[in-house]
DNA sequence: GAGTTTGAAACT
DNA sequence: CAGTTTCAAACTC
């Protein structure tokens, strides 16, 4: 990923002498976890309306943190108000719309970051009953004349359960902020949004307003998220580490799947949403030469006996691993070779990848595998009228399985559900996602509606 | 962690 | 279309 250094600096454990007595020490774990942006807005702000809604999106580094850590546990450092740049820089609320921001745009702004005390965190914390959320800070408006309009800053952390007792608070210093909490770090993904809100009561108001849009699917009025912002840490797609292809080639994973660069180690990225224009344009030239770029090169349902429309667009061309490294896509895939392939000396049959790809695991899980229990479960025997195919849990079906279900927790988060009801909710929705993840192995149409089965859950 | 190998994508 | 180069990831040491 492309940009600047963080703009977030983590404070370390107690060695490091506090500049302010009201800041807490931790011993800290950094994970970095990618972010996921839990706020959405029911309502289009009005148009006469002073930009009621303002998103910042920080971006640091995993390195960057960890550097800042070592450099603020033997430094003392003078904390300030953090400054945002002018407004000029913060857009006005567009629901889909990011703006990312680093170091540089904290200069010379109008509006000062401070930290909320505890107990307020807490107490929004217990209005929000947020499993995921975490860490509120004031916003601050610099002007006198606005200073009536007191503000709220919300940190959006990743869906990691975050005990209250556990709480960050957000500090700010010159460029940084500095998030410290008891225990275990939480707040250290690259890619943090804060939400700034200038009215204090609408996280409560925009929570109710939104209690009727109970949904897997995403509003179009909602902050943009992707899938993989909701997925567990440890079912990301993996970060690209392109140095030359500016992220805008089929070298590039995450260009080649489609997505914006999140999370990566790029170099010199233009995959992402500051360079829009950039990449639409890369994208029309890459599907001027390749117009199945874009698109799966393999199968997704590997040995089912009904047609499937993602049957591979292309075959591998290995010479020399036997198609029995990842270095062979078929493989990386978890798909036998096919006709199509131009492969020598091939190993990897029909047989070799049945059941359960069983050799793909026996050579040697690669470290970076995202095997999920799903992808466990035994699957064995050609699919019949009454068994599913296998390789129907792949990785795609179990994001969106999993992308499903944690929408779904997230939903009932901010419709503000009591945990039982969550529960259900969550449970309903592995029914119906289960249930149309056989019907589609199957290969039967489907479901529109809900069945006799599905209404039994209600 | 550095260097090598590999095969897909890009280029000529 | 074929051959070559570039690229990023996988792999090895």
């Amino acid at each position: 990923m492309s940009g600047n250094p963080p703009s977030i600096v983590l404070l370390p454990s107690s060695s490091s002498p506090s500049p302010n007595p009201s800041i807490q020490t931790a011993n800290v774990h950094p994970i970095v976890r990618p972010p996921i942006i839990l706020h959405q807005q029911g309502s289009q702000p009005s148009a006469s309306s002073s930009i009621p809604f303002k998103n910042v999106i920080v971006r640091p580094y995993r390195d960057s943190i960890q550097q800042a850590l070592i450099t603020t546990s033997t430094t003392n450092v003078d904390v300030k108000p953090i400054v945002l740049q002018s407004s000029d820089n913060i857009e006005p609320h567009q629901p889909n719309k990011r703006i990312a921001l680093d170091s540089s745009d904290f200069n010379n702004s109008n509006i000062s970051f401070s930290a909320v005390p505890k107990s307020e965190v807490m107490t929004v914390l217990q209005q929000t009953q947020p499993v995921n959320t975490l860490s509120l800070a004031k916003m601050v408006p610099q002007s006198p004349s606005n200073s009536t309009s007191f503000s709220t800053l919300r940190l959006v952390t990743p869906s990691t359960f975050v005990n209250p007792s556990e709480m960050s608070t957000i500090k700010t210093s010159g460029q940084q902020f500095f998030l410290q909490q008891r225990g275990n770090l939480v707040i250290t993904q690259p890619l943090v949004t804060l939400q700034v809100q200038q009215d204090s009561n609408s996280v409560q108001k925009e929570n109710n307003s939104n209690t009727n849009t109970f949904s897997t699917e995403q509003s179009s009025n909602n902050t943009r998220t992707t899938c993989a912002d909701y997925l567990p840490v440890q079912y990301q797609r993996k970060p690209c580490n392109c140095t030359k292809s500016m992220c805008l080639k089929l070298y590039c994973d995450c260009f080649a799947n489609g997505l914006n660069c999140q999370n990566c180690a790029c170099l010199n990225c233009h995959n992402d949403t500051r360079h829009e224009e950039e990449r639409t344009k890369a994208i029309a030239t890459t599907l001027e030469r390749n117009p199945n770029a874009f698109k799966s090169k393999m199968y997704k349902f590997a040995n089912t006996i009904t047609p499937q429309p993602d049957r591979p667009l292309k075959g591998c061309n290995c010479k020399k691993s036997s198609c029995h490294k990842r270095y062979c896509e078929c493989y990386e895939s978890r798909v036998p070779c096919t006709s199509l392939c131009k492969c020598i000396g091939c190993k990897n049959t029909e047989q070799s990848v049945h059941p359960l790809n069983v050799g793909f695991y026996r050579s040697g899980q690669p470290k970076t595998t995202t095997q999920t229990p799903l992808d466990q479960i035994p699957r064995t025997g050609p699919p019949t009228e009454t068994t599913i195919p296998n390789n129907v849990f792949n990785m795609e079906v179990t994001e969106a399985l999993a992308t499903c279900l944690l929408v779904t927790g997230q939903q009932c988060e901010i419709n503000q559900m009591n945990e039982l009801d969550s529960n259900l909710a969550i449970l309903k929705e592995f029914q119906r996602c289960m249930h149309q993840i056989v019907q589609s192995a199957l290969g039967r149409p489907r479901k529109l509606k809900k069945t006799k089965n599905d209404l039994d859950y209600q």
